[in-house]
DNA sequence: TGTACATCAGTGAACGCGCGTTCACTGATGTAC
DNA sequence: TGTACATCAGTGAACGCGCGTTCACTGATGTAC
């Protein structure tokens, strides 16, 4: 049986990725070590580099499925609202993601690239699905705007909400503190909307 | 003269700040090493550690600079400007000192304590000085906001201008093309106040 | 079904390098008389 | 002003550790006949 063999293999890749998210949502990536992973799986630390590239390639894959989960959790924000409602809804779901998945989530920022370039494309690919949501009640909200001007329009709007939850969440310095954090997102978001009506 | 042991001792100081700025600024925290600036600076390795009691330490100095230079780049934003053409100053004032000094403004974001706890109070303290340039203005706009309301508020309106400009700046993924982030933060502040008139 | 052989997933000790930090030392600066 | 001594800034080789990655090996799985 050929296939039994690709069936352990792919077990063992879910596994991995699995334990390093699980890792990586505990400590962060700072604290990302492949030798924890190894041990959590319960394999040798060689078998991590029969599976993926390197680390750095194993990182984007829990990546990827943290974009995806973000996704899901997003997901049920129907046509129905209005753009108020949904915007809202949209801004107050990834600050409840971000809050609970906190590390994974800041991994998908903190991460570069070992050769300072780009993300892979499948990876921006998924970044492009996320900000469509968006798209759909901006162009609602601005019948005049659509193509290339929504898209950017839809990428300030996400990147606006990312910097308000992000500055809060980090406590480093100037965070908001959290529980005021849903209420300023509204407040944040009503403004926008009232300021858009043209 | 007991005066020129000192006067010596701060110069060193100085000098290795700045070093350690310019290497900052020319690759990033995460290629800041001891012993480049000791070498640039043209003294010992261990010099570094008579003056700072670590890395770090010398980080949050240079962190304390860059903070510093944003206030003084921003400061000319006089009161006989209405609220939004003060604060699209503000937003635009910032895009440009963060793109033009790309590198260590990233560092205000990227560096961790080392213990995972929060920045001293000696820098804290800096950036509640920069907020109070935005609190102003804000105030101006909506003028039933007031001490820790107005605060927050400002906070807030911090934090999505800088996710605006942070995610623009670095490209990784979803980046707003560079010529076009100082026309979206315009329009971006001008929906918030138009949203901001009740 | 059984035997001999080939393939390849998985192993884990060892490599290699980077780099923050230390510490015994030295030479310059300041003090005492 | 000059000499002997004390202090302390500055030195840089060496330490120590962490950790990603490799590679010669082994044992399990699959194939041929």
């Amino acid at each position: 049986m050929v296939g039994k063999r690709q069936e352990k293999r792919e077990a063992l890749r879910r596994n991995l990725i699995g334990a390093a998210a699980a890792r990586i949502e505990e400590g962060g990536l700072s604290a990302f070590r492949a030798r924890d992973v190894a041990a959590d799986v319960g394999c040798a630390l060689g078998t991590i580099y029969t599976v993926f590239q390197d680390l750095d390639d194993l990182i984007l894959q829990v990546n990827a499925e943290t974009l995806q989960d973000l996704g899901r959790s997003l997901a049920p924000t129907s046509d129905v609202e209005t753009p108020k409602t949904a915007l809202t809804a949209l801004a107050q779901g990834y600050a409840r993601f971000a809050a609970k998945n906190f590390n994974r989530w800041n991994a998908l920022f903190d991460h570069r690239m070992a050769d300072g370039g780009p993300s892979p494309d499948w990876l921006l690919a998924h970044h492009s699905t996320l900000l469509r949501l968006l798209e759909r009640h901006i162009a609602k909200l601005t019948p005049g705007l659509a193509g290339e001007a929504l898209t950017l329009r839809a990428r300030t709007w996400f990147a606006a909400v990312h910097g308000i939850v992000s500055i809060s969440l980090q406590k480093r310095f100037l965070g908001l503190p959290d529980d005021r954090l849903m209420e300023e997102l509204e407040v944040f978001v009503g403004q926008v909307v009232a300021g858009s009506g043209r």
